[in-house]
DNA sequence: ATTAATGATACCATATTAGTATCATTTGTC
DNA sequence: GACAAATGATACTAATATGGTATCATTAAT
């Protein structure tokens, strides 16, 4: 089981190329250098886009630049964005609130671990990778 | 995205309502305390058994019991069992064996978070949960 | 012999992830 | 203004993983 989905992977590759290169970066530069599938790529960057990590510009000589600082782009931020609540202590029980909930044993001892890996993850940065 | 399936989960369950009853239980009793599907608990259970974590006991007032002590079956061990190898790190470049791995800092990083996780995952026991 | 249990296996359903295809819109260049 | 080069939006398909069912074989207590 991956914790990582390609989609973040790539998202990822392709901030920190963009982070090092100060101009305007077009989708098929990107494609070049990390041999990621065009459109799938541009989906991508199109929902960065959306959710304000990237600022895009159309036409001639268009393409993306971060919109936020390197800093500020955690790998937590962007495994939300494609793969949801990144969560370990999600009960299966029927009910949708478990009543078990409130003692149940698993659910504390996972949580610490999970706030645990969340600030970690914070903390890796696309600034701190490039 | 959960971390942990429903697999692991009602592994978990079973194992530690087995834990708790020193005598053989039976898939229906398991099946009427824990409201888990008949059929897919049996999976789980018989999952359990061929990696040595439970005993089965065939025929009439047969069922299951606990073949390792309750201090050896950790969660990290469950999910690896239901869920594979989990891990945060993999590399989706084309390539098998991926060219940069060696300098690669994202990879790096992980590693050490990862590291920690497991480490954690493996202190919670069923012994530590029932 | 019967019955109550598990073993093994094949199958189906649903959700998630990965990827493609198409057309609309914007903008720089001539 | 026409054209070309870029992204925006959206809908679709394919592959994989997860969740769950169905069926028949085997074992063992009574
Ligand atoms: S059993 Fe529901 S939260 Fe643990
Ligand atoms: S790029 Fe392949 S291991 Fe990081």
């Amino acid at each position: 089981m991956k914790l990582i989905t390609r989609n973040s992977d790539y998202a990822l590759r392709a901030l920190c190329y963009i982070s090092k290169h100060k101009t305007v970066v077009a989708v098929d530069e990107l494609v070049k250098k990390l041999g990621v599938p065009r459109p799938f790529m541009r989906k991508i960057l199109q929902k960065l886009n959306k959710r304000n990590i990237l600022e895009s510009f159309k036409g001639q000589g268009g393409g993306f630049k971060l919109k936020v600082s390197a800093e500020e782009i955690s790998i937590i931020k962007i495994m939300h964005i494609f793969q949801g609540q990144v969560e370990l202590n999600g009960c299966f029980l029927k009910k949708a609130v478990c009543p078990n909930r409130g003692k149940c044993a698993l659910r504390k001892k996972l949580r610490l671990i999970e706030e645990n890996v969340f600030k970690q993850l914070k903390d890796i940065t696309i600034a701190s990778l490039v």
